[in-house]
DNA sequence: ACTTGATCATAT
DNA sequence: ATATGATCAAGT
């Protein structure tokens, strides 16, 4: 058993929360959890979620399954970005369950994915499988609020995947709708099932899905802060 | 090589 | 089953 030696609080302030993510940045996984007493699994396989909760641990994020972002005093959501070693995501993001019924009246600007992407802290962790889990390095936190355009390429692929969701098309769905937004099955195995309606308009079953950034989405945001430090480097 | 569809752990 | 945290690995 894990036991805690420090007592993290929440940040109270948007300041607090950057210099703490900002201390870390550099640090090996295995240096963060050894300050946490946490023991660092040999990979990841059975343990997917192990980054994202070891840094809302150390960053003193509520723990729990609530559906709030993870700093809602700040209005921030924590979120574990695996890169490669040009700093381009890994993985797709992540962002809420996509509803399948009980849509009415929902817009963009009333929606679960706008609502979770108002502002997020991005932390890219090294995440090559040639890299030992322990050994992988934390990088320079970024705290995004998309802009105009970001907000307007994930609307038009919220509109469309939810169009189809409304007009009964779940099931004709796939991951390669969107450009920038997708749906995807979400769900512990291929037995979980959830109600959705048909294009009858009738009640049926089918696995849980959830939305998507792809790579590409947040590669531009990593890209442009990367940019960033760069031109300070070369002032 | 890369994406899509499937899956793992935990809390409620 | 649904929510949190995501990555795995089969398929193309």
């Amino acid at each position: 058993m894990d036991k805690k030696i420090v007592n993290i609080l929440p940040p109270k302030t948007e300041q607090q929360l950057l210099a703490r993510a900002n201390h870390i940045a550099g640090y090996t996984l295995a240096e963060i959890a050894n300050c946490l007493n946490i023991r660092v699994p040999n990979d990841l396989k059975r343990d997917k979620g192990w980054v994202g909760l070891l840094l809302e641990t150390y960053l003193g994020a509520k723990a729990g399954s609530k559906p709030e972002q993870d700093f809602a005093d700040l209005g921030i959501e924590l979120k574990t970005i695996p890169v490669n070693e040009h700093g381009y995501p890994l993985e797709t993001t992540f962002v809420c369950i996509a509803p399948l019924v009980s849509n009415y009246g929902i817009t963009w600007q009333t929606s679960h994915v706008r609502y979770k992407l108002q502002k997020v802290l991005w932390i890219p962790v090294e995440g090559s499988r040639t890299i030992a889990l322990a050994k992988r390095r934390v990088g320079v936190p970024i705290l995004w609020t998309p802009t105009y355009e970001e907000d307007h390429q994930l609307e038009q692929d919220w509109c469309e995947l939810m169009d189809m969701i409304a007009l009964g098309q779940i099931e004709k769905l796939t991951a390669r709708q969107g450009i920038y937004l997708q749906i995807r099955p979400k769900a512990a195995n291929g037995k979980a099932l959830t109600e959705a309606i048909d294009e009858h308009g009738n009640l049926i079953l089918t696995r849980p899905r959830g939305f998507y950034l792809k790579k590409e989405f947040t590669a531009q945001i990593l890209r442009r802060h990367l940019l960033h430090l760069t031109s300070n480097a070369n002032r």
